[in-house]
DNA sequence: TCAATAGTGTCTGTCAGACACTATCGA
DNA sequence: TCGATAGTGTCTGACAGACACTATTGA
């Protein structure tokens, strides 16, 4: 069971350390070990950043919209010159992976993690999807509060902005297959930034057959996106619907104090779905705590305004 | 918007490239890439592949107790020579991240992707993981059934083996913070085969602050266990025990055919609590199939088998 | 006969969907 | 006044926890 018992036993002052087939302990496979008898991919990562913010309303009366916006950057190199692109780097050798998300976060926003919301998505490693080289992402998705962006992104170098956001199932379709089935959605995502829109399809596959249930990303098109990266935020749009119903990451990307019906936009534009008020309010009652502050710069009734309170586990 | 307005515009037999500011267009920038001017870590894939095993059993009519089983490599080299470790292996430079995780899966199991379940979990890429070098390990976790297993692992000139495995919450304390609070607790792994036992000790800290929830796991004792393996076995169990209560992976580690009873089983030790039966059954009524088969060899009423039947997406 | 599992019926409380209703502001 | 949002009351049906109850087997 533990290969000491292995080794003479002879030398009482001498550690018994286990020795591998070429009699080497351990301090001397490490130092001799190279890592670079083998080729290695590089390991970059991918910052998907989300925002809320309000579109323009002209009615003194309505509420202003709300829209999911991501945060892209123009490429100001190839390869995808000109195209946009998730900010993002390569990993330091000597920094942590979480590290380098925090660090291109950061550099983005201005922001440190304790102010947000941050969190490992997915690593993406098919083999040609830089034609530079092998390269393997790392993606992470941050929730922002619009209202704690000092600066309104691009104080970079490099041209950064914030893009409108829409994810619609154009085509769905589901096909019987020999012990399950095949479930096939044609996603269109859109996305925005004054003049500029870029567009991508995705078809997502749902394959369920026997008791394997399979969910593949196929891009369709892809206008002015770089890389894969459309991809990468379909299924980022689809991790962040479905954490919203059952965490409380929505807060993230709310000011420190906020309206219920301000709440409620948030997430139905993530949910992309309107939701009835009085269900809605039952639901996230307990998280949220009443100031006794109001709103009342509208055309209609004040609107107590709430804050977030931290997963009421009391009890 | 485009860059290939800048060309002079001359050369109508050309085709009009966007340049970099090197004055290359994309295929002359890629050709000169060199992927090796900057250091690179080493990639890998880390299997956790679960499946669920009976225990003894003497009294005739008592059903055998089920166990959550973990298969585990004895480390034949250095570093951690002699102890265990998950099953996985470095990413080849032509392989896709997916296609490595069911190579390993393969060769371990003797099985392929569509007779069971395998699922991207968590990169985990800090810096001082691997003695050897800088590591980056993409962890995939496979819930295989025991009955589909020819053999029963070990083939391999590895010596490989099942494990049981009970994860048990030895202490648990929540502190109160400014403005939240933080939750910790101490999470004691145990794993078993024959004689070996491994145990570890992760700390699993859950910081409320803000709007920023954040757990993170720090490997208090981890015996005979290499690695980080411990902390990534704990993450395991925690997305396990989240996934099976709302989606019907643990069918994975069921027998084609089946009882009620059995299935409730294996609910009961991923989730590591007793479950109410008729609640049960109402729960997984509609994800199984009668079949007009028994199992009539114990000491007490015969009970119907069941086959797992996808999704009800029909009304 | 009996220990053990197999399987069903039903009470109860909680909670989400749905909708009606009242309250209150600014132009 | 009125168009819009703010906010509450309550009916309904779905469903989970709880527990009692019946059914059936092999030694």
């Amino acid at each position: 069971m533990n290969e000491e018992y292995e080794d003479t036993g002879d030398e009482q002052m001498q550690e018994h350390l286990p020795v591998d087939r070429n009699g080497m302990n351990e301090e001397q496979f490490l130092r001799q070990y190279d890592a670079n008898q083998y080729d290695r991919p590089s390991v970059t990562v991918d910052m998907l950043i989300f925002t809320v913010a309000d579109k323009e309303q002209n009615n003194y009366r309505k509420l202003p919209e709300k829209s999911l916006q991501l945060l892209l950057i123009k490429r100001g190199e190839h390869p995808y010159l000109g195209q946009w692109a998730l900010p993002g780097g390569f990993v330091g050798m000597n920094e942590d992976l979480d590290a380098a998300a925090r660090r291109e976060l950061k550099s983005e926003t201005n922001l440190d993690d304790d102010q947000l919301h941050l969190e490992q998505l997915y690593t993406w490693g098919e083999v040609g999807r830089d034609p530079r080289t092998r390269v393997i992402s790392c993606s992470y998705m941050a929730l922002v509060d619009r209202s704690a962006l000092q600066v309104q992104a691009g104080d970079d170098a490099a041209e950064a902005s914030w893009f409108d956001l829409t994810h619609r199932i154009v085509d769905e379709q589901k096909t019987p297959m020999k012990d399950g089935y095949t479930l096939e959605r044609l996603v269109e995502l859109r996305l925005t930034h004054g003049e500029v829109t870029l567009s991508a399809q995705i078809k997502v596959v749902q394959r369920v057959s026997g008791k394997s249930n399979t969910v593949s990303r196929e891009i369709v098109a892809s206008d002015q996106l770089a890389f894969d990266h459309a991809r990468i935020i379909q299924y980022a749009v689809d991790r962040l619907r479905n954490k919203v119903q059952y965490t409380s990451i929505a807060f993230n990307l709310m000011p420190p104090l906020f309206t219920l019906t301000e709440l409620q936009q948030v997430y139905e534009v993530l949910l992309g779905k309107e939701l009835l008020a009085p269900a809605f309010r039952r639901k996230i009652a307990d998280m949220v705590e009443e100031s006794t502050e109001y709103r009342k710069d509208a055309g209609h009734r004040p609107s107590k305004l709430f804050s977030y309170r931290p997963f009421d586990d009391s009890e």
